[in-house]
DNA sequence: TTGTATGCGTTATCAT
DNA sequence: ATGATAACGCATACAA
């Protein structure tokens, strides 16, 4: 008969089940209490690899079952230095685009045994407010669907948090990160446009202080420069619907007539912009007007849009991010990497992408 | 010159940055010692209304900052049964009306200082097997947008874990809930569909098991049979743009014809009947048929669309999710509460919601 | 394989 | 107002 450690807190029975007055909780020693065992045991059958004889497993197994043992996470974490948590910081989700990358986020940490934190923000810029919190939860690591500061990043370093920025450009920052190439995609677009006769541009932006958009409309504006076309009309959105609808009518009154083409910075805004121009403004697209959106989110395809677009692998790149990150939790390798996805240009019914009819031409 | 406990262990710069090698954290010892407190003070300078004198909270502070010092989260909840984190319950995000949800939950929690600890699903039965993984950290609450059996609720209240469901029903279990009527509502939209003369209807619903699609099934079903109309034609869906697409086509088959009348489950499928019934099958809405949706997201009000729908107040009843939650978290108050919101008619234009004209009768 | 003892980093209680 | 000390619930090194 071995004799066992009964260090185990008062008995959690003082009041059977009347008073609903903050309840002891289960812990692994009213287990092993139960079981015969000592506290060690217990957990030990808990942890996968461990070394337990199946006689004691299977009385710890049966004792926590009848005890709704389940084992404390916050308590496993401040000794493993796991929470098995994964901060994802992401912006506004009217965005359509986030809320497939969050799914998918959650699902492939979800196969790793990792949950998501999530820190969502109303603008970009709030980051730096979050950053404090992100760190109380001791995280494992962080997926940022938003742009950092060169100081921010180094703060990731120095605390030693693993960071991957999703989708977000990073100037040179020896930052992990999962991308969608925007240069070889957005050339193909215009060219393709360019190719097609279109002439005179428009452009619906992000806002003027996204990185996203900045990279994207230097493209564009270097690129239309380059062949020789006027410059582009510019103007900014706020990704969301309205927003294309505004810039359409906004490009017009500017140009003083419509442009050949609208390139839009996301579907919505795109979508937005057909809209306007079909219902509103009564313009032929793509007949008059072609128009362009970027991503492929879910209603870009519906019958009534068909829009053409650049999708982007968010799938894959979620998974991608996800991965990475778990890599990088568990080598503890601190050299930066960037994966960079190709974008698949989908033709769509919104844009005239073969050159005007030689009658057209003639007259 | 008061003597300081100094059981701060080992140095943390052994290696001042070299060796990436698993760094000690900075806990309040070290603040401690560098402010030249105990531990304790540093740790009642981070608690909001604790007895501090300015000159301690000071130098605490400034040694805080110095060293990065942030509390740890893990070691608090170990002692304070407080995590400030809330698990929400969420299926698939295809859904599209989740996300809004999702981002209304996050935002107001915040505010209340906890955040979201996200566990999404693919399909609601897999809800009972991230319970036990919701136990293990020690959530202070959850949100459940998901059906949850009498056995898993009494779980919740067996664990003491305080709970919201949002817009499920409840079959009575006493649960705190937040909902939309959907009685009234869909007697509404059903009763002036058929007061502007629909008489054969056909209804798309969401899944067969999902309670929700019960519901308003039920509601419907029993409606038109009180009304002395011919039963409802009734497919199933999966709540995206295809089961709407396929809805159609299979009640036109199943009926022989196009019937007056399209109720759909959600949004997102009347958009997809409605596109089906435009552009494949080229009938004519609402003329020859009317559609309507359920929920009110945003592609519903996009002018291609102008869908007649129902709308649900998403911010509203997220929000007051999340406040009832914490108020059962402050209160351990275990008085179930439901609290039920009305949905609001949106007329838009996929549905004939006038009698036909006298002509039309007369022939 | 199993038990003992210790520590993870904090808050709470209790003296002072 | 402040410091010493005891939890909180678990994992792990070490001894047996």
């Amino acid at each position: 008969m071995k004799k066992i450690q009964l260090a185990s807190p008062p008995s959690s029975v003082d009041h059977p089940d009347t008073h609903p007055a903050l309840a002891r909780r289960v812990t692994s020693y009213d287990v092993a209490l139960a079981a015969g065992v000592s506290q060690s045991a217990v957990s030990r059958c808990f942890k996968p690899g461990a070394s337990v004889s199946k006689d004691t497993r299977n009385r710890v197994m049966k004792a926590a079952a009848s005890l709704d043992y389940i084992p404390n996470a916050a308590a496993r974490s401040l000794i493993t230095r796991r929470s098995n948590m994964v901060a994802v910081i992401m912006t506004n989700m009217a965005n359509l685009y986030y809320p497939e990358a969050l799914s998918a986020l959650s699902l492939q940490l979800a196969r790793q045994g990792k949950r998501v934190l999530l820190f969502s923000l109303e603008r970009e810029a709030d980051v730096g407010r979050i950053l404090p919190d992100i760190w109380q939860y001791q995280v494992d690591g962080v997926i940022a669907a938003a742009s950092l500061s060169n100081e921010q990043v180094a703060e990731f370093a120095r605390r030693q948090v693993p960071l991957v920025v999703l989708n977000r450009a990073t100037r040179g920052q020896p930052v992990n990160s999962i991308a969608c190439d925007q240069q070889d995609s957005s050339r193909m677009l215009l060219n393709r446009l360019v190719a097609a006769g279109h002439r005179q541009f428009g452009i619906i932006d992000g806002p003027a202080d996204s990185q996203l958009s900045i990279e994207r409309r230097q493209i564009a504006i270097s690129l239309l420069s380059e062949l020789g076309l006027p410059p582009a009309v510019l103007v900014h959105g706020r990704y969301d619907y309205s927003s294309g609808a505004a810039g359409l009518r906004e490009i017009v009154k500017q140009l003083g007539k419509v442009p050949d083409a609208i390139v839009c910075g996301n579907d919505v805004m795109a979508i937005g912009c057909l809209d306007c121009a079909r219902h509103e403004l009564h313009i032929d697209v793509p007949g008059e007007l072609s128009v362009a959106g970027f991503d492929a989110v879910e209603p870009s395809n519906w019958l009534s849009y068909n829009l053409t677009t650049l999708r982007q692998p968010i799938q894959k790149m979620s998974q991608a991010a996800a991965d990475l990150l778990c890599h990088v939790i568990d080598s503890r390798d601190p050299a930066p990497e960037r994966r960079i996805f190709g974008a698949q240009f989908i033709e769509g019914a919104t844009a005239r992408l073969l050159p005007p009819p030689v009658a057209a031409l003639a007259a």
